[in-house]
DNA sequence: ATGATAAATGCAACTCACTTGCAACTTGGA
DNA sequence: TCCAAGTTGCAAGTGAGTTGCATTTATCAT
């Protein structure tokens, strides 16, 4: 069976403080990608305030475990999702609304071996995301 | 025949000041894409120094007129390279030294119908890169 | 050529995402 | 229970990018 993420974060010599507890929890329910100011936002509603910069440390830390993807949709700031125990997947934008809607689809595997005979780099990561107009906005 | 970048810019009503073409000769000597404070620095050393808000206002200028893409790869601050002209196409950069290379392809011709389809979103637009270690910083 | 007009420029001040320094506060293990 | 390491919150800092505004420049009609 999977390692969960407290196992991860416990592996990592994290310690599991409320604050953390708190953002993580928010993270894993949400399926979508969100910003680190929407992180802050929620947990104000839940009135557990933790302050920006708690939150700001917490992605960082959990990007380096591996354990949340960022996602640059070139709105200015990073959104950040769960990534483990979840599939490899992209996204679709629409430029009028913002939405954004999973792609659970990953094309890119044999390309990868393409572009990695052709350059010679060894790739270890990509991003793929669409932008277009949903059905609302068309 | 191809219009040029100077009759798109004339058929925008976009007068063809000095700064500005001192800006877009730089951005189409360069094959890679460069950043806004890399335009203002070849700028200088050129002798033709130019305010960075005016190189910002030029590239967003550029960017409406679809004659720049903007290429991000999650540095920072954007890069922009001319389309206009030129193949669409990808990037690969090194995690390591921050090298670009251009890889002169798109497998996402059928993808983006596929994803149409699926999503009923109208794609105008797709970022693709790829990241990794480049043979000298393995 | 000249002058009118609209666009573009440069400077300074500003915004916004994100980072850093540091003292005070948890957490988890001895 | 005590301690060291890790974490937090606050305040201040950084750096990319934007905005307001007075001045300058390109274009075009005369
Ligand atoms: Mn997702
Ligand atoms: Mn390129
Ligand atoms: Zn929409
Ligand atoms: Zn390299």
């Amino acid at each position: 069976m999977a390692e969960s993420i407290l196992d991860s974060l416990r592996a990592g010599g994290k310690k599991l403080t409320k604050p953390r507890k708190a953002i993580l929890a928010i993270l894993e329910q949400s399926s979508l990608p969100i910003t680190v100011a929407e992180i802050a936002d929620q947990l104000k509603k839940a009135r557990a305030a933790v302050d920006l910069v708690t939150v700001y440390r917490n992605v960082a830390m959990l990007q380096e475990l591996k354990l949340v993807n960022p996602v640059g949709l070139h709105e200015g700031q990073m959104r950040y999702e769960v990534c483990h125990g979840r599939e490899h997947h992209h996204h679709i934008q629409c430029r009028g609304c913002g939405q954004i809607v999973d792609l659970m689809l990953c094309p890119l595997k044999k390309l990868t071996e393409l572009v990695e005979r052709k350059t010679k780099f060894a790739i270890d990561g990509h991003v793929l995301e669409f932008f277009g107009w949903c059905p609302q906005c068309r």
